[in-house]
DNA sequence: ACGGTATTTAGAAAAATATCAAAATAGCTC
DNA sequence: GAGCTATTTTGATATTTTTCTAAATACCGT
């Protein structure tokens, strides 16, 4: 939750690429893991990263467990960022 | 460079930190230094991960290393997880 | 309830990261 | 050049992260 984690959430390629293939929608587990050379136990516990950044959430269905993006936090990172880059006090050098 | 770099760079708590200092204009490495509680040697190191992420630059004069922050890269971080949050049903490739 | 599939949890090992103290480097000023 | 001050590099250690295998849990259909 500490926006912290978000970062830290986002810090694995893994999980920014599991990240973009819930962008075309919610994907079960074992979809998200046929996609990479891991295990499903290392796809549950980078799933579990991410729920707990709350960058994803998931929905219970029949056998299976849908994950998909959760779009409200991205706007805090972005906010942080373009925090940034607007702050200078002066200096433009663009 | 390849900008996964830059979310690792970006998801230490000291990192962070020292970008919102360096928003209110370039800092040595000592002052720097002087808003945390860990030794040169170790804001050296961060520095050093900031560097090669592209956040920040330096700039040498007399006897101090001045850090100032690189805007450039952030627009890329600002672009993917705008990227993340626009992406529908059918958002374009990449 | 049983057998099967999907996913997670536990425990351990490997790899990466953060940190420090001590030594090295760089660039003053005299 | 000698002596300072600022910063980095080196080498070591502690912590955190990633990953695996094996075992556990959850849920379905019959």
């Amino acid at each position: 939750m500490p926006f912290g984690d978000t970062f830290k959430a986002l810090s694995d390629p893994a999980r920014r690429q599991i990240l973009e293939l819930l962008k075309k929608g919610p994907l079960s587990a074992g979809d998200i893991g046929s996609h990479f050379d891991m295990t499903g136990a290392t796809i549950s516990y980078h799933l579990k990263v991410l729920k707990q950044a709350d960058l994803v959430f998931e929905r219970r269905e029949k056998n299976y467990i849908y994950y998909q993006l959760n779009a409200s936090v991205l706007e805090e990172i972005m906010l942080w960022v373009s925090g940034l880059k607007g702050g200078g006090t002066d200096a433009e050098g663009k």
